[in-house]
DNA sequence: AAGTGGTCTAGACCACATC
DNA sequence: ATGTGGTCTAGACCACTTG
């Protein structure tokens, strides 16, 4: 579970990543160049400069030849696809939620698993497979993996008092949040959960969060498309 | 156009992207190693290095470390909903943008449109219909309802070389966006269009555009649900 | 043992921006 | 003139996989 040591690029993006993601450094201010992280850190500017690249590729520094280095701007407008809560979507719309646990426990990560998570195949990860309900209605099955190493005590958890997105937030901020939205035919087993009709197809939403540079959970979201949509508004 | 003199790492990136994007380098075959790239390149181990890192980075390929460098099995993933630019997004995965335009005129606005559009019911407004396609297979069929109060000359502009969305942000800045995400099953008139398989899903990309108070257009973007994917990052 | 990728060093030259 | 980032070299050591 121990890192062997962290290279010597990866210290300095994290001392610098910590700075940023604590508030000391806002805005658009100046970052140590990247003869003074040599100095600094003892290492060559090579090392520095992957460290700067990298974050610079990563979207939290922009570089500018002759000038320095900045903390980027972080993108004030809303999201297209806000996280949403989908309890407490159901009950602002002033519906009755309700959440069926089918499964909560622990199983060994698929290779596929494994990979999106970013840990080794055959190591232990929670798992939980969840129909929410509006009205008595199923309207999302959350198939949901969690890493213990983010979230020890995930499978002791009542589902039906918390949703496990609301839990994961009280634990630990997530950092990043990738979204993918599919359009897809559900299998059986999916379209009885959900109660859907024969040719009916799914709004499907894969989605993984991030958390101190781990991947704390990844989701399958399945909605019945004659039921669900998913909308955002923004501002550019 | 002419680029000044492109760095090293990446000529030999482009002259990686090329094999793989040419379909000569196919599913996971193996690429040259750093060291052989050293050889063809004369260059030294930094420069190859790099290279294969950030066309790793970039999902291109797969590294194992004692075995050798892969191409990535690639999957055709659009990107953010924040880019709303479907040509722009097929030209950044290198691949051949083509636009065929059914139809651009004017008809007169049925009720439902009015209303979302928030104009009288039965006045003029221009109507575009136009298949994009990737590498010559469809990708997105556009039916878009334009305001000529935003977009007097809508009509006269030719989509084959401008995407509607180009042309109307050219115009006016865009102020506000809204988005809904649905999976349909499509009308055999779009499931022609899309050249898809007869019980396959759309995802269906309903949008609306504001401009100085004004809705400029609405949208309606379907794509094919086993050959396209809404994928968005961020930070919260 | 040989080859692979992963990392790192201690220099270097350049274009650019600022003082 | 000085400092910045952008690039590049010619070595090096390591952990790992394969024959």
């Amino acid at each position: 579970m121990s890192k062997k040591t962290s290279p010597l690029y990866m210290k300095i993006k994290n001392h610098i990543l910590q700075h940023i993601e604590s508030g000391a450094w806002q805005g658009s201010m100046r970052v140590p160049s990247e003869n003074e992280l040599v100095k600094k850190f003892k290492v060559s500017r090579m090392t520095t400069n992957r460290a700067l690249r990298e974050l610079t590729d990563e979207g939290y520094l922009v570089r500018l030849a002759g000038v320095g280095t900045f903390v980027a701007d972080l993108k004030a407008q809303s999201h297209p696809l806000e996280i949403h809560n989908i309890a407490k979507e159901i009950i602002e719309r002033g519906h009755e939620y309700s959440a069926q646990v089918l499964t909560c426990g622990t199983l060994k990560a698929s290779a596929q698993q494994a990979f999106k998570m970013n840990i080794e195949e055959g190591s232990e990860v929670f798992h939980s497979f969840i129909i929410h309900k509006e009205q008595n209605i199923p309207i999302q099955v959350e198939d949901r993996f969690v890493n213990p190493a983010v979230a020890p005590h995930y499978g002791d958890q009542d589902f039906t008092e918390i949703t496990p997105y609301e839990y994961l937030m009280s634990i630990a901020p997530l950092q990043k949040v990738e979204h993918v939205v599919k359009a897809i035919m559900p299998s059986t087993e999916i379209r009885d959960f959900l109660k859907m009709g024969q040719s009916e197809p799914c709004l499907l939403l894969e989605r993984r969060t991030w958390t101190k540079g781990n991947v704390a959970s990844i989701a399958q979201l399945y909605h019945p498309g004659n039921r669900y949509e998913l909308s955002g508004r923004f501002k550019p």
